[in-house]
RNA sequence: CGGGGUGUAGCUCAGCUUGGUAGAGCGCUUGGUUCGGGACCAAGAGGCCGCAGGUUCAAAUCCUGUCACCCCGACCA
């Protein structure tokens, strides 16, 4: 018997060509990024993962200011009745929603407790799933006149949506997110608006995930309910599956009408104004894990990093600690009055009395991207022994101190910049154009080994094809295939020519995945 | 919400078929030997076996219900 090869040994079991779903749980339980809590569907947030929300926050929020919008905030309830009044949006929301119906609770003949039957509410009080309309209610008082427009609002919140089936991040009951709620005078400048916030969303995924994005428009069936258009950013993730990673909306004058915003133009007439939402969540972390983490556990890209740089001291001779120590505390001291990317760069020194090893593997598997480990040889030279996230574990070297800390913004900029064409290529390499009916079935179709339970294996990807854009024949090849138009890409998809399903005549390339 | 699976120590799991005082490895604590690296030896701490009922002299084990998680659908950011 030959012994099978040596399996490398990996820092997260099982790994992603073994089983993604898997390992996408197992990093981010190794990370600390967020674990399940007691209530059904909902996540608790722990420090490194909240850090990465924060500073996604941080970024997202100067953007918005900079295009010229305010944060506000609105109730976590809204009436039942605001719901009720667009009827696309009632429908879309309906089956997913908390309800509060009772304001008192009492003690339960037996023990415990129950709402008491006589503290019913009058109207009962959903949980906000999106605030189109208790905005609306809001914006109808703020807007009497042109000179109120435009309207531009955005509110940091967390809403509910009572999800079937939840996962860390991706999909939770609750999650965190912004949402963006202008009014305008013009449809045009709403749509202005609409294309302006999707194109923030872009630059944000691509610049500061390093998250490669293809901005497009939603088919009839995939759009937001009660919106006149909507337009997405898609990823691909590292099972080739795509991520809807943020939308823009385009409301027409759809909830305008319903909560009545109503203005007098220059002419003096009264007008509905048009209106735009736009959001992006906590499933942006889920994002940026899929798109950059390997096998050892999380890949941080440097801009969204909670902490760039992690010093690890060489302490285990008691004679040379504290030396090291103070050497690597003036060293931590001198990288933070660097800046990188809007931040100082911000360094962990782990005095932790752990072996070394553990250290080491634990801040790999969190992601960090820079690691130092400084010993007494070291000081002697001068220098630090450096390792990156985006390179093998063992590749490390020595490198000069002072020169590390003139090099550490480019160093972490190389490693952003590096993280972002992987993700390309990674894209590019498992997105085909496709043109005949036989392929493209072919494409979608991967063996489970007969097995209906069994996990979905890896995808193929995207596939770029031609499309009638017939609802009908896309819910079809959902049924089929499982497969969704993810977007009708704004750039480059203008191509004439058959429908890849029909050979009906169609206009445009599509981008056809499977997602989340 | 339908189908499948799983709940036993912080983690991964064995034990359940055939009911009889709760187990292993990793992790944790302490001591020692090591150590520019996920080490080794020894001694310890730690569990109402998801929860609630039932059957039984006796339940982790059998029965019923319920909750949670995972996978496959449907739904969705």
């Amino acid at each position: 018997m030959s012994t099978p090869p040596a399996k490398p040994q990996t820092a997260i079991t099982p790994t992603r060509t073994e089983d993604y779903a898997e390992w996408y749980q197992q990093v981010v339980r190794a990370a600390d990024l967020a674990e399940s809590s007691p209530v059904r569907g909902c996540m608790v947030i722990k420090p490194w993962g909240y850090a990465i929300w924060e500073n996604i926050q941080r970024s997202l929020d100067r953007m918005f200011k900079d295009t010229g919008h305010k944060n506000a905030y609105f109730p976590l309830f809204i009436p039942l009745s605001f719901l009720e009044k667009e009827a696309e949006h009632v429908e879309g929301f309906a089956k997913e929603c908390a309800v509060v119906t009772h304001h008192r609770l009492v003690p339960k003949p037996g023990g415990g407790l129950m709402p008491d039957p006589e503290s019913a509410l009058e109207e009962p009080l959903v949980v906000r799933p999106t605030s189109e309309t208790i905005i609306g209610a809001s914006f109808a008082k703020w807007v009497q006149s042109y000179r109120d427009l435009p309207l531009l609002i955005n509110q940091w919140a967390n809403v509910v949506r009572w999800e079937m089936r939840t996962r860390l991040f991706l999909r939770t009951a609750e999650f965190l997110w912004q949402e963006g709620h202008t009014a305008h005078a013009t449809a045009n400048e709403a749509r202005v608006e609409t294309m302006k916030m999707l194109d923030v969303y872009a630059d944000f995924a691509e610049n500061w995930m390093a998250m490669p994005v293809i901005k497009g428009q939603k088919t009839e069936g995939e759009r937001f309910p009660g919106a006149v258009d909507t337009f997405c950013i898609e990823a691909m993730m590292q099972d080739r599956k795509a991520l809807q990673a943020g939308t823009s909306h385009f409301l027409g004058q759809n909830f305008s009408t319903a909560s009545d915003i109503k203005f007098l133009d220059q002419s003096g007439t009264l007008q509905h104004a048009w209106t735009t939402s736009w959001g992006v969540s906590t499933r942006l972390v889920g994002g940026m894990i899929m798109t950059h983490s390997d096998d050892d556990g999380l890949v941080l890209p440097p801009r969204l990093a909670p902490a760039h740089v992690v010093i690890l001291p060489v302490l285990h001779k008691a004679e040379t600690a504290p030396q090291v120590l103070a050497w690597c505390r003036e060293l931590a001291a001198e990288l933070r009055k660097i800046t990188y990317a809007g931040r100082t760069v911000e360094v962990e020194i782990d005095e932790r009395d752990l072996r070394g090893g553990d250290k080491v593997w634990g801040w790999i598997k969190k992601g960090i991207p820079i690691r130092l480990e400084v010993g007494p040889r070291d000081i002697e030279q001068g220098s630090v022994f450096m390792a990156r996230r985006d390179r093998p574990h063992k590749e490390k070297s020595a490198v000069k101190r002072d020169d590390f800390v003139a090099n550490v913004a480019a160093i972490l900029d190389e490693i952003q910049t590096g993280l972002f064409e992987r993700a390309k290529a990674w894209r590019a390499e498992h997105s085909r154009t496709i043109d005949s009916l036989d392929e493209f079935k072919a494409f979608f179709t991967a063996p489970r080994g007969g097995d209906p339970n069994a996990p979905v294996p890896p995808h193929a990807g995207f596939a770029h094809s031609r499309f009638c854009l017939d609802p009908e024949v896309e819910k079809r090849i959902k049924d089929e295939l499982g497969v969704t138009v993810r977007c009708i890409p704004l750039e480059g998809g203008d191509d004439p020519g058959p429908c890849v399903i029909t050979g009906k005549p169609a206009t445009k390339r599509v981008v056809f995945a499977k997602s989340y």
